[in-house]
DNA sequence: CAATCAAGTTAGAACCTCTCACATATGATT
DNA sequence: AATCATATGTGAGAGGTTCTAACTTGATTG
């Protein structure tokens, strides 16, 4: 059923079999979606409320999604897509190879983290159907993959070398961690605590010196 | 009326208050919830269902919290206090000042995240009245303090000392972060990856030496 | 053109949150 | 001791939510 291979999962392509009554439906519920969870958090959103923002009754969401963790699976897909855009563009601002590369790819992960919270923990707190959702945990490995791709250039080894895959992994779950407090604790601790490309920066080029005198 | 001094918020201790009609009705909530939150995930728990558990009608629970979001924060209350008791069980394991005592305070925050992914998570995805909650800002505030400790005394330092607060945040971060991969795809990739003690202490060390050095 | 299928609609069952009015046990106060 | 005030429970119910079922409508296709 979501399994329809003419209709891309998620990007808002319009399909000629989308353009239907009316007109991409499937893409502007993700998009409400999306929005409800940014402003009322993962948990205060209902379908009903998406379905009335896109101007249908609520039933019709049930026509494109089985249920409602499949359309907070289709927002999760749609926002890998970007963040994982997000953290190539990051790496492409900067010398092929270099530790600001590898820098700007954290960067953008903790710029994604802040300007949209709600998604971001959505994409990490999602638990319903995790397992039965192989698309998205190919997804997240991409995005990894965007990290272990910067991370050999800049140490001049192989992807597939066990130490590039450990650093890599070091340096995302840093600043996996360093984007969840920060959101978190936006009040006081964190944000004033440290100005992030420098931290980055420093941190970076540490767990990389690391990997070089093992 | 949640504000009364003379019963402590969470603690399961029995005040003639509480042990009342039902026998500490709060408390076995909180444990009922605390439960369905583990099974059935942050979003999978209803009042009701409590209730049920508990062995009251679904209109009992609110006569001790004001919202479903109160009952929530009564767990995620409940779970950093213990999470702080099992870092400083981890940091007191080892020698005071010694690097493993560092580490220690790390594997515990995993071994927490691990044992109890749910509420693991619930504690750091609260959104709904995180911030009208100073209580448990304090407690978030007071799990960090255990880190600042072993760190200040890892280093010969007092724990005001900003190079103290800053790797502390680093090592926290980094846990943090750790904790969160682990649990998310404990499929594959990140359990597999990397044994955690010896990660932890690695890590320690790098960031601590990293401070010497600056 | 008719058949078919995709994408909507309304109606409704089952559940959940939370409130209100009422009942009852307990401790405090005269 | 009798009574009062209050803490803690119950049942009924309003309003919102998820999801299904049965029906309608519009587009595609043979």
């Amino acid at each position: 059923m979501s399994t329809d291979p003419s209709a891309p999962q998620v990007t808002p392509t319009v399909t000629p079999k989308a353009a239907y009554h009316h007109g991409d439906l499937r893409a502007q519920l993700i998009a409400a979606v999306r929005d409800l969870v940014e402003t009322h958090g993962p948990d205060g959103f209902s379908v009903s409320e998406a379905a009335r923002r896109a101007g249908v009754s609520s039933a019709a969401p049930y026509k494109h999604f089985k249920d409602r963790h499949e359309i907070l699976r289709g927002v999760v897909s749609e926002a890998m897509d970007r963040l994982r855009a997000a953290m190539e563009a990051g790496a492409a601002a900067h010398p092929h190879g270099s530790l600001e590369a590898v820098a700007a790819v954290g960067q953008a992960y903790v710029d994604f983290a802040r300007a949209e919270p709600g998604v971001f923990r959505l994409v990490f707190g999602l638990t319903e159907g995790h397992e039965n959702a192989p698309d998205l945990l190919a997804k997240g490995e991409g995005c990894f993959g965007v990290v272990v791709k910067a991370v050999a250039a800049c140490l001049g080894l192989p992807t597939s070398d066990p130490d590039v895959q450990r650093r890599a992994y070091m340096l995302w779950s840093f600043v996996h961690g360093h984007a969840f407090l920060t959101i978190d604790m936006k009040h006081k601790v964190a944000a004033a605590r440290i100005g992030d490309w420098d931290y980055l920066v420093t941190t970076s080029r540490a767990i990389l010196a690391l990997a070089a005198r093992a």
